[in-house]
DNA sequence: CTAAGAAAGTTGAAATGTGAACCAATATGG
DNA sequence: CCATATTGGTTCACATTTCAACTTTCTTAG
């Protein structure tokens, strides 16, 4: 039994505590860096998220439903989201016959233009500021190492 | 020279791309996760990250400044986190003798049981979503992979 | 000593995010 | 079929975040 003092709760060894709060301020500073290297294109993280998904898509658009659930935003924020996007002429909202309550994301020329012109800077970036700084096996093992904790995360939300 | 495609892009290899992306992935649902588990107890995720910096500090207080650097958030949207605990009565905040433009948010006699009676909850939460999803040789290998990367961003951090 | 600049914080307005209430359309079960 | 529940999406009101402007105090070069 791992527990450590008086009570019942097993507080986190020095490791562990040092690898929790490298992966909190990694996460954040790189979420600031990435930020910071669109913003002289005009974009922010969500609006590339967004961009990406759409055009990696079948016909460059997405239900407002699935785009809300791959990029993990609440309905209402996305529904924000995408207005604000129409008005920079990036996407726009169209109906969906199959089912007259659904709309469509659309990408626009300049939205796909902007990611083809983008894509390049961000995925450089990522490369400069995560990818090239871990050697191939390290890679292999962060990877090894975070998709069960995704899955489990995926199972455990929605849940109570 | 590894490049793969007409223009002088690196893009992402397919492993590369996976390991980024799960990455962005776990670091988001993680936070969502962590929010949740504070949610009956009160708190956000920034509540509960001012209140461990206090909690650490001599004499249960900071400067602004240096929480403010300690949390990476800008002096702005710190002072109305800390606005909001005050109101909430976690912390106060109290002038600095040394330097009278400073000033110490400290941890109320409220706060300080707020943050005992919630750490435990906390810790389970970070090891159920996180710490116990990894082995010991996982956990070494993760954190030698984050720090390089923590370190260069904290570089980079204010520079262009 | 003093003027100019930097540092510590706050403030207010505008932008973004959250959560509940809402509308319309589609499924579902008797 | 009809009544009810569910789904897809928006909207409103409110909370939080951002950004620039501002005050006060400290530092420093001359």
């Amino acid at each position: 039994m791992s527990m450590d003092t008086e009570n019942g709760t097993r507080w986190l060894s020095e490791e562990e505590q040092r690898a929790w709060r490298a992966h909190l301020e990694v996460s954040r500073l790189l979420m600031h860096q990435l930020e910071r290297d669109l913003q002289p294109f005009g974009l922010t993280n969500n609006d590339y998220e967004i961009l990406v998904n759409l055009s990696e898509s079948e016909g460059r658009r997405m239900r407002m439903s699935d785009l809300a659930t791959a990029t993990l935003q609440s309905k209402s924020r996305l529904s924000h989201q995408i207005t604000r996007m129409e008005n920079a002429g990036l996407v726009r909202r169209e109906n969906c016959e199959s089912d007259r309550r659904g709309l469509y994301a659309v990408l626009t020329d300049h939205g796909w233009e902007t990611m083809r012109k983008v894509a390049p800077h961000h995925v450089a970036s990522v490369r400069e500021h995560f990818i090239d700084l871990l050697s191939e096996p390290e890679l292999k093992a962060l990877y090894g190492s975070l998709v069960p904790i995704a899955q489990h995360l995926r199972q455990t939300r929605g849940r109570v």
